[in-house]
DNA sequence: GTCTATAGCAGGATAGAC
DNA sequence: GTCTATCCTGCTATAGAC
């Protein structure tokens, strides 16, 4: 009687993605996802070799969402505009999706080293980068970004901000960082 | 024969302290604990009340350093100076000791709120923030500092910057962010 | 204060019938 | 392609003897 197949990877992708989003990690594992699709666990792994691969393939689709999420906003009047724009829907889309996003900074490979959605993000915002400091492939300057971006979601989510927290004070670092990168110099000595 | 008791707080806090610091988090489990030890997992509990109560422990002794280190490194000729040698420490402590560390940004109250030594580390960072940016307690400031820190520890960790990465980088965004959050103004806006 | 013994839970994954 | 049945491993924590 199950002809037609109960499952399929989009199906067991889009349950395990509800799961991760609205538990965390610990919340995707295989009995609870199969019970969701009222299926037995074992039945998975037709679709899935291992649990790992179901995380990849949902960091896949966070790596393409945010990415969408930033060509969408890096077209502005200036490119210090640009990265503004970026770096709040950067936040945006990290606030939206936080487990989601957890999953884009796991131990890894670097992404600017292998080709793929990963590296195309990276690109994206180097991209974006180079044209407020003027220096072309300018990756200290979009690791600094990044690392300032990345931080913040991190802080805010294990709650260093709290409920009144100064969530203003992203504008006022990020204008600051563009500003201070935007300079020629970088040459003045901590002195 | 067991009178010179095997266990003492400070002897298992300081084993639990080498799994961490060796395996991460998941490494730090009741039964290699005390094997290593030489004693049964059931005495354990004896001197702690279970495994949250070690990682709570090692937090405090995590907090504790780090506020020391930025403490000795915060007298420096001018105001960005410090702040400067203090992130330059900052990333070095977290560069030794990744999985303690790791401890002390896991979900939690925000370490303003209530006393203690995440408070004092929060205070420590806060008036050299000050100091660069002539506001009394600037706090957006001081967590788009923080944020930067953290989050170019934790890219750094995640394998981002590869081997030959561009830790250089650090020094880069960290000065700029201190040059632009030393401005007066931050009233420049995106456009 | 340490021991033995064990309860209890959760998780990933596989073998083989259908 | 899904099922039943099960294995295996790992963990925290407790009860009660000594």
């Amino acid at each position: 009687m199950p002809y037609p197949a109960k499952l399929h990877p989009g199906t067991i992708l889009s349950a395990a993605r509800q799961l991760l989003e609205d538990g965390g990690p610990e919340a995707l594992s295989m009995r609870p996802l199969a019970e969701r699709l009222g299926v037995q666990p074992s039945s998975l792994y037709r679709h899935y070799a291992d649990r790992a691969a179901l995380l990849s393939a949902l960091e896949t689709e966070a790596t393409l969402e945010l990415l969408a999420t930033v060509q969408a906003h890096a077209a502005q009047a200036t490119p210090a505009a640009s990265l503004h724009a970026v770096g709040l829907a950067y936040l945006a889309y990290a606030r939206q999706h936080p487990h989601l996003y957890g999953l884009l900074l796991a131990p890894k490979e670097p992404y600017m080293a292998t080709p793929g959605p990963g590296k195309d993000l990276w690109n994206a915002v180097l991209a974006l980068v180079d044209a407020v400091t003027g220096q072309p492939d300018d990756t200290a300057a979009t690791v600094a970004v990044w690392a300032y971006l990345h931080g913040f979601v991190v802080l805010e989510r294990s709650g260093q901000f709290g409920l009144s927290g100064p969530r203003g004070g992203f504008e006022r670092g990020l204008q600051a960082l563009i500003e201070g990168l935007g300079r020629k110099g970088g040459d003045a000595g901590p002195g």
